[in-house]
DNA sequence: AAGTGTACTTAGGACCCCCGCC
DNA sequence: GGCGGGGGTCCTAAGTACACTT
């Protein structure tokens, strides 16, 4: 398998040698790396695949005729990728110490259009009123918000958004406006427009499609691309982000304030002295100033006005700056396997120590180290959402006991608001074998914990004695360059790397099939997932998806009763007649059949937005007729047009048990997993060799894992061996 | 030792597009 | 061949870390 792709990589890659002979020399040398040529070398191929059809056509416009199997030229972004690829920066220099270039060049960013008035009047106390372009384009950000979205959809932020957004829009409107009253305030018209523009982006052509997409490329040719040391990197976000209202999450005190437009006057450039300045975009405007840092790896940075914070413009994941830093990472968190015996050995120590910053210390890391939570630095929740980590946890996140069960019952029940104010709510049993064994000191801590809330109020930290920069400085005594945050990386890696060790051991695994494989990857990254509390928001739409499985499972239990009673009444050789058939669907298959013609020629003849419209809402009626009759349709799938024979009624039978257990198979994983967000650990955490060494070492083709986008920000891990091993000697090669 | 600012990593939601299924 | 769901990408908010100042 890895041959063939292999061999037929190889020979695509003669016939582009004919062309750039350059390009031959340094793909052959990455393909030369072990084992990393079975799974990219096929994602060239996909991924030429996929670029063949456009390509071929592009070569008859020309006036040339494709010839069969020839291969397609590249476009320019595929010419760029190569480039990229090519450069392997793990086997080049190092820039100076301290420095992360030598020189680097780029064009700036690029900025969003002016705004373009649409000239639509939202209404107060009923009336049109006249804005300016400036309080026109106020509106309009607050009438893009979702009226059921996070923000608008909750009361409790729905008031702080308002109250926000309304301050702001009425320094926008100015003191001697009409509109004084959020309540009098109507938004509807802009709404409905802006609902509308959405309906008619949705019926353009594929040509008008193409165009947008040939603007939106132009824009990255110019921004997208810097030259670093020489070679070409890919940036991150050249788009500057756009004036809205700010969409802060959780209870964001904030959220709803307008965010406003950022212009080049804000922004700082970072580029090599010998380098061009990049010509700003904005005509008749000026870069605030442009500096030469070889220290930072940022491109430009400005400050955003709702929190007076800096943001950056940087290089992509896939770029070597971060490759570099990724790498890094991983490796000090390998290292973290060689020195985490004498650190727990320590805090397991002090965790009786008689001074109490020494027990908070030991006390906040074994959480750290086993609850896998943050370090939560302090914040202003006059500024920032009220959400908490290890060390800002307070008295009122505790609940001893939550199940009032008393006795020596050593539970508690940890609730608060983490990151992103993601709920965190688990009981932890801290008199379970789990937190003892091999003295793991659970009980202690659990007394320790009870100890730092006493006589406290609710309100109070519970570790007062301590913060993230002592917890740092402390941990930094045990190991160079050691923070709170390594231990999240080390045990996502290590939980990783022991369920799926421990999942090649059982019985059977090898004649496991690569998809049956990758499950089992899967559930071992969900158990990472759930360790890092990595959730994601279950929304409208998935929740009905999930409502309607179940109904179906309800319709196909039913109708297997049915089904049972048809035979019985089969074998009772009673008056056949009375067995039900199906009902006849043609006259209502014709209806949807021509509500969705009709649909498709309004479509194919809109020429003005109303048109357009119209045709998107025929579309969509008539797709709601189709689903009524698939709807109807699967209500009475399990009958015949005519009486069955026993032999028949027993078949369907057999297959509705299959039908009903797949399908409960099916809702019961939708269901574990709605919850659950497997992407960002397989981002952040787990150390990517482990997961190409598993691949290897299992015949599982790394795109089975691992997306382009990943394989590119991780291309510095394809090359290690099957046999690799997160480990401490991983972390001792720096 | 606390406060402040800078620079980077980590994060979930919105949106888009593609691929497997009918 | 068309469609819907789900994965992938984009967006930018929200963390951590650490140097430096007071």
């Amino acid at each position: 398998m890895a041959d063939d792709s292999e061999e037929e990589f190889t020979m695509e890659d003669n016939e582009k040698k004919k062309k750039k002979p350059k390009l031959k020399v340094k793909l052959s040398k990455s393909s030369a790396k072990p084992d990393a040529a079975s799974s990219s070398s096929s994602k060239r191929k996909k991924s030429g695949d996929n670029g063949a059809k456009p390509a071929a056509k592009k070569a008859k416009t020309n006036g040339g005729k494709p010839k069969k199997g020839a291969l397609k030229e590249l476009d320019k972004t595929e010419r760029l990728a190569f480039a990229m690829q090519s450069f392997l920066w793990w086997d080049a220099d190092e820039p100076p110490p301290g420095c992360q270039w030598r020189t680097m060049e780029h064009a700036g960013v690029a900025f969003p259009e002016t705004y373009e008035p649409h000239g639509i009047k939202m209404k107060y106390d009923g009336k049109e009123v006249d804005l300016t372009p400036a309080q026109e384009e106020a509106a309009t950000f607050f009438a893009a918000m979702d009226p059921d979205g996070m923000h608008l959809g909750n009361p409790k932020t729905a008031k702080i958004f308002i109250r926000n957004f309304f301050d702001d829009f009425k320094t926008v409107l100015g003191k001697k406006h009409v509109i004084k009253s959020f309540d009098k305030c109507d938004f509807e018209p802009i709404r409905q427009h802006l609902n509308e523009q959405k309906i008619i982006r949705k019926a353009i052509s594929d040509q008008e499609k193409k165009a947008n997409k040939e603007d939106r490329n132009k824009v990255m040719f110019k921004f997208g691309y810097s030259l670093v040391d020489g070679h070409i990197e890919k940036v991150g976000n050249y788009n500057m982000e756009p004036p809205g209202a700010f969409r802060g999450r959780g209870e964001h005190p904030k959220m709803g304030k307008l965010k406003s437009r950022v212009l080049p006057e804000q922004v700082s450039l970072n580029v090599s002295q010998c380098a061009a300045v990049p010509i700003c975009p904005v005509p008749g405007h000026a870069w605030k100033d442009v500096r030469h840092d070889p220290r930072g790896q940022w491109l430009a940075t400005w400050k955003e006005n709702i929190n007076n914070q800096s943001k950056y413009m940087q290089l992509a994941a896939q770029s070597s700056f971060k490759g570099k830093s990724d790498r890094s990472k991983y490796n000090k968190a390998a290292l973290l396997c060689k020195n985490i015996d004498k650190i727990r050995k320590s805090y397991k120590k002090d965790l009786k120590s008689k001074d109490k910053e020494t027990k908070q210390l030991a006390t906040a890391t074994w959480v750290i180290d086993r609850l896998a939570l943050r370090v939560g630095g302090e914040k202003d929740t006059d500024e920032e959402a009220d959400t908490v980590g290890c060390c800002s946890l307070r008295v009122e996140h505790l609940h001893i006991d939550p199940n009032e069960e008393g006795g020596d019952n050593k539970e508690i029940e940890l609730e608060f608001l983490g990151k992103d104010s993601m709920l965190f709510k688990q009981t932890i049993d801290f008199g379970s074998q789990l937190y003892n064994e091999n003295s793991g000191m659970g009980s202690q801590v659990y007394e320790n914990l009870k100890k730092f809330c006493k006589g406290k109020k609710k309100t109070e930290e519970i570790f007062d004695s301590i913060n993230p920069t002592m917890l740092n400085n402390h941990l930094k005594q045990f190991m160079d360059g050691l923070s709170a945050k390594v231990f999240r990386t080390y045990n996502a890696s290590k939980t990783l790397q022991e369920e799926l060790r421990k999942k090649e051991k059982l019985a059977g695994w090898s004649r496991l099939s690569p998809a049956e494989k990758v499950i089992e990857y899967n559930n071992a990254n969900r158990e990472v997932a759930i360790l890092c509390n990595h959730q994601r928001s279950v929304s409208k739409a998935q929740e009905t998806q999930l409502e309607n499985i179940s109904n179906k499972i309800d319709t196909l239990k039913k109708q297997k009763k049915m089904l049972k009673g048809i035979l019985k009444f089969l074998n009772s050789g009673k008056d056949n007649k009375k067995i039900p058939l199906k009902k006849s669907q043609a006259s209502m298959k014709e209806d949807v059949d021509k509500a969705l013609a009709k649909a498709k020629k309004m479509k194919d003849k809109a020429s003005t937005n109303e048109e357009k419209i119209a045709a998107t809402q025929a579309d969509e009626k008539a797709k709601e007729m189709r689903r009524e009759l698939a709807d109807f349709k699967f209500t009475q799938a399990h009958l015949w047009e005519r009486v069955p024979s026993k032999d028949q009624v027993i078949k369907r039978i057999e297959t509705w048990n299959g039908k009903i257990s797949k399908m409960e198979m099916d809702l019961k994983h939708k269901d574990d997993n709605k919850e659950v967000s497997l992407g960002t650990s397989k981002i952040n955490y787990m150390d990517p060799r482990i997961t190409v060494a598993w691949c290897k070492r299992n015949e599982v083709p790394i795109e089975r894992v691992f997306s382009k986008t990943l394989r590119d920000k991780f291309n510095w891990a394809m090359a290690v061996p099957p046999a690799w091993e997160f480990s401490a000697e991983i972390g001792l090669m720096g």
